[in-house]
DNA sequence: ATTTTTCGAGCGAGCGCTCGCTTTATAGAC
DNA sequence: GTCTATAAAGCGAGCGCTCGCTCGAAAAAT
């Protein structure tokens, strides 16, 4: 958490007031996290800077002192998240061959969403009914996961190990799958569902579908 | 839309304070246009009720004549979807095949949210975020269309059509997908895919992915 | 003439955000 | 170590404004 508090200081050292480095690390995963919580449970939106004052132990201002606007905080958690996924995902290993390369994808981002559940959940529920810049950024960051699926999906084709007659088409398909994950999480949960099983079973379930000559070991 | 504000007005006919049905039903089919319209370009909760009187043409006063609070308004939309659902999807025809089954409720289901886009991406989109009575109405809602799925994988496990390991997660995989095509309508506008087509799509990944022998023609 | 429907100014509450002030941390002088 | 000057960080009442909702009166329908 306060490894990602950092990497939000670093991206908006301009908006942020309080100059002691440390300080502001410490506050910022304090106001990402009351923000998280809080927003997860009644929205965004319905959340008011006094509830999170009173949540995060900060006062209004010091609020204030970190962020300039409720949007900014908004952005702070859009632009964490894309900033991670892009990082961690955003370049599958070219010499592992496609099948395993798309496990790789899946597993990766089961795992990522898994330790960042809040953040992700955050991403997906506000981001639609809010301002262009946020909404744009979210979007996006949806473009490139499935971007990701086709090219691996493409490549899989080229070398005969899928036959897949659409590659956009599946990809389409298999992002929601994945994002079932984290948004749908508390159902997956109370099935005792771990993270290891639901990649096997997308997995299994996906490689089939995409006519994969043979299953990939786990 | 009239005939959706009929029912709103016979399950909703004592908070409605307007007695001549005619003029209820007109007025309730206006409101609920306006509010879709608005709460899908803005979200639900920062829709005013000064936004939804300009855009309906009705006077505050007027507008509470036809529901006691905005939690009403709410609960009137997300009940006509659950109702509408279940009237059309709650009984899969039990002499076709499971196949067939199956496409009968994936082309019905993409056929439904596409003649009720607004509503189905309002109950998706809005519900998460506001009060008990809204979510559990929504979450049940869901777990009945996947309960359907499952149903029919079981049935197709029975008579050897389908080949399903297991049954409840094969149905939690299908129904993000069939989700997707009013979650992500745009996408999907964007790429000119039609219904039928998504359809088919869906229905052959699905097969594909069931074990089934052989393919269904459309 | 009486009922039915619509109207919209107005209410109190709560919103995001500000700003004058207090408290706490830091650093040089002795 | 102690004192003190200065900067840094935190505080919270209060601003202007919008919210959901009400209600007495006007308008329309019967």
């Amino acid at each position: 958490m306060e490894a990602l508090a950092a990497r939000i200081l670093a991206r908006h050292s301009e908006t942020v007031r309080v100059k002691k480095a440390h300080v502001a690390t410490m506050r910022l995963a304090r106001i990402m996290e009351s923000t998280l919580a809080l927003a997860n449970r009644v929205g965004f939106h319905s959340m008011s800077l006094r509830d999170l004052s009173t949540e995060s132990g900060l006062s209004m201002g010091a609020l204030y002192a970190y962020f300039d606007s409720k949007e900014t905080l908004l952005l702070m958690i859009l632009g964490t998240v894309s900033e991670v996924v892009e990082e961690a995902l955003g370049e599958p290993p070219a010499d592992l061959p496609p099948p395993e390369r798309l496990r790789w994808l899946l597993a990766g981002h089961v795992a990522l969403t898994e330790a960042m559940l809040p953040w992700f959940t955050f991403a997906y529920m506000q981001a639609k009914s809010f301002p262009r810049e946020a909404r744009d950024m979210a979007v996006a960051s949806e473009q490139r996961t499935e971007g990701l699926i086709a090219a691996i999906l493409a490549d899989g084709n080229a070398t005969g190990d899928f036959r897949v007659a659409d590659v956009e088409m599946a990809a389409a398909l298999i992002k929601p799958m994945l994002q079932d994950w984290y948004v749908k999480r508390s159902k997956y949960r109370r099935r005792k569902v771990s993270a290891a099983a639901f990649t096997d079973a997308l997995m299994g379930f996906a490689m089939a579908a995409l006519g994969a000559r043979a299953s990939v070991p786990a």
